[in-house]
DNA sequence: CTGGGGAAGGGGCCC
DNA sequence: AGGGCCCCTTCCCCA
């Protein structure tokens, strides 16, 4: 399978004329170009999120890293992203996302014309040459001095009182498609349903929001930018929440767009979102349709100078691979105790390298996810314009699915075929995204952090071998009910204070002991709800913000724990390791076998 | 209508 | 801190 940013290469090779012209596509990479922006503004394929102040954009990591180090540093690990708000304020974010999917700079909504000091800083910052070196071009035209702009440039009022814009969910469609506009609740932030590249935070969020992870200033090498804040700005933010929330998350499946309510109408808020802090954290989703989409011509937008092809180029990336430094960056893990969603590259490279080859890193920037879903990217923008290659009827149900099962109730709507909408089938060996170990051994399950580890651990896969597991497996699950023998024969010096139990080492008595004490120390930020460990409560915040990282890769439904998907793979595999010795009952789930025992010592 | 099974969400907690 | 597992619970489907 030709990766996506493999294809891409190709169209900008093709688009150079190195080909005879009889082979050659004029209008390829426009159209190209076009098709990836139109899937943008519909959040088709988009797989990473981009929050910028109080919006988040939707985008394809493919482009994103095509256009700009920084983002193929970033993309490679997160799939959200929160971009610094001292560089870059959302409106010229959204310029800078059309130019980097247009190879034109449009026009904000505000402005009648970019304002190019932001926008030099803001493309600095985001390691954009060819859009800086666009914007010097202009001012210098325009005899204003650059490098003065900085953070205060942004033509934004100050922090303090950009955090107390109205807490009140705000969404916008901007005439997308059908010219609906909405406000989803924030249940259904991830899912998105959207079509939308753009979603839109309340005012407080932005402290949660921003305690998601700050990125640090990537270059303050860029001199006379000014605005490259070392910490002081982003101090206190991580505190906030200090999660990374984001983690390992693939990208989000094609989406439809949300229910057609008005944004600024208060009555479309739950009273849910009325009462609770949810409404002024948790980030709905809105969209931000391109010009194109928006039927209008912009108002004289300048293009890239040079044509199409340069803009290609720009999107091949400075030197067409990133740095060996990047390549390089150590495991996410590692670097997310600094900042928890992204980082500048140039922290990470005092990270000593760990993990995969420069090669697979590379190409883990399309294998971290399921491959078809990046690989998709381009060859979805090549199809029928602006169609999903998937039956349309099913995203709708896929989405009515997700709203539901995100609402107070938590139904889940229907059973899991009922998500079976995106087959999502490498080729080769069915390699699946688990974790950190996105190479998944089918018939073990076993995964591995690279897919050389992956094939040379297949290959010693014989058929007796498997044998010898499924009856392993099943003699497990015999022994489900009675304590292990390692349990019962390993010493466990450290007991508890209040109850009987005994721990291994004093770190999991010290944990443990925290159950017992009347208050708990981890609330939750969006509902209040109190945890004794910072990391249930971690994924408690990921089940109000939806995020799924974890995805089926038969039939693309997410989960948010990685033992949830294991589990549902058994559903496409029809494995069902829990046996009932009493009736030989057989089931997936040992929690159905528990019940299922239930009910034969029940007195009825 | 009811009970059982399948599938999934959330929290607790140990490693 | 994150993964894995257990438990409780809910929802849906079907006989």
């Amino acid at each position: 399978m030709v990766s996506g940013p493999l294809a891409l290469r190709w169209c900008v090779w093709a688009g150079r004329g190195d080909m005879g012209p009889d082979m050659e596509l004029p209008s390829h990479s426009k159209q190209l170009l076009l098709q990836l922006n139109q899937q943008r503004t519909k959040g088709f394929l988009c797989d990473v999120i981009i929050m910028v102040e109080n919006s988040i954009f939707r985008a394809h990591k493919n482009v994103l890293a095509a256009s700009s180090i920084y983002f193929k540093s970033l993309v490679l690990h997160d799939n959200l992203i929160n971009l610094d708000t001292d560089m870059v304020s959302s409106t010229v974010f959204q310029q800078i996302l059309d130019f980097i999917y247009t190879g034109k700079l449009l026009p904000s909504d505000q402005p009648a014309e970019p304002n190019f000091s932001t926008l030099l800083t803001a493309a600095s910052y985001l390691q954009l040459p060819e859009l800086a070196a666009l914007c010097r071009r202009k001012l210098k035209r325009s005899g204003k001095p650059f490098g003065s702009g900085g953070a205060g440039g942004l033509g934004r009022p100050p922090r303090s009182q950009r955090l107390s814009t109205a807490s009140v969910i705000q969404a916008r469609y901007p005439g997308l498609m059908d010219g609906r506009k909405g406000a989803l609740t924030p249940q259904e932030l991830p899912q998105a349903k959207g079509s939308d590249d753009e979603l839109f935070l309340g005012g407080s969020s932005q402290e949660s929001v921003h305690g998601l992870g700050r990125p640090v200033c990537p270059a303050s090498g860029e001199a006379g930018l000014g605005g490259c804040s070392t910490n002081g700005s982003s101090g206190g933010y991580e505190q906030e929440l200090g999660l990374d929330l984001s983690k390992k998350s693939p990208p989000l499946p094609p989406t439809t767009p949300g229910p057609p309510h008005t944004p600024d109408d208060p009555a479309h808020l739950s009273d849910s979102q009325h009462g609770s802090p949810l409404s002024a954290s948790a980030p709905p989703v809105a969209n931000s349709a391109s010009y194109a989409e928006l039927g209008g011509t912009p108002s004289e937008p300048m293009d890239l100078e040079g044509a199409e092809d340069n803009h290609l180029s720009l999107l091949e990336g400075p030197g067409g691979q990133p740095q060996k430094s990047l390549r390089h960056s150590a495991r996410k893990k590692e670097w997310a105790k600094k900042e928890p969603v992204v980082a500048s590259p140039f922290e990470r490279r005092e990270v000593a390298p760990k993990g995969p080859s420069p090669g697979e890193e590379a190409e883990g920037l399309g294998d971290r996810v399921p491959n078809g879903i990046l690989a998709g990217n381009v060859a979805a923008a090549t199809g029928p314009y602006g169609e999903p290659p998937y039956p349309c009827k099913e995203e709708e149900e896929n989405g009515k699915e997700a709203s539901e099962e995100s609402g107070q109730s938590g139904s889940e709507g229907g059973s899991g075929h009922a998500g079976a909408h995106y087959l999502y089938r490498p080729e080769g060996y069915e390699t699946v995204s688990y974790g950190d170990n996105l190479y998944v051994c089918i018939p073990c399950a076993k995964g591995f952090p690279s897919s050389e580890q992956l094939n040379a651990h297949v290959e010693t896969h014989t058929e007796e071998e498997l044998l010898i597991k499924e009856e392993g497996a099943e003699e497990e699950a015999e022994d489900l009910s009675a304590p292990s023998a390692a349990y019962t024969a390993e010493p466990r010096p450290f007991k508890c204070s209040v109850c009987e139990k005994t721990y291994k080492d004093p770190a999991t008595l010290r944990q443990h002991e925290k159950t017992h004490w009347l208050t708990r120390p981890f609330p939750c930020n969006i509902c209040g709800k109190m945890f004794t460990q910072r990391g249930t409560m971690t994924r408690h915040m990921r089940s109000h913000l939806g995020l799924k990282p974890f995805a089926c890769d038969e039939c693309g439904m997410r989960f948010t724990r990685q033992y949830r998907l294991t589990e549902h793979m058994r559903v496409h595999s029809g494995e069902k390791p829990y046996e009932c010795q009493l009736c030989g009952g057989k089931f997936t789930q040992q929690r159905n076998l528990i019940s299922h025992l239930r009910m034969h010592t029940s007195p009825s």
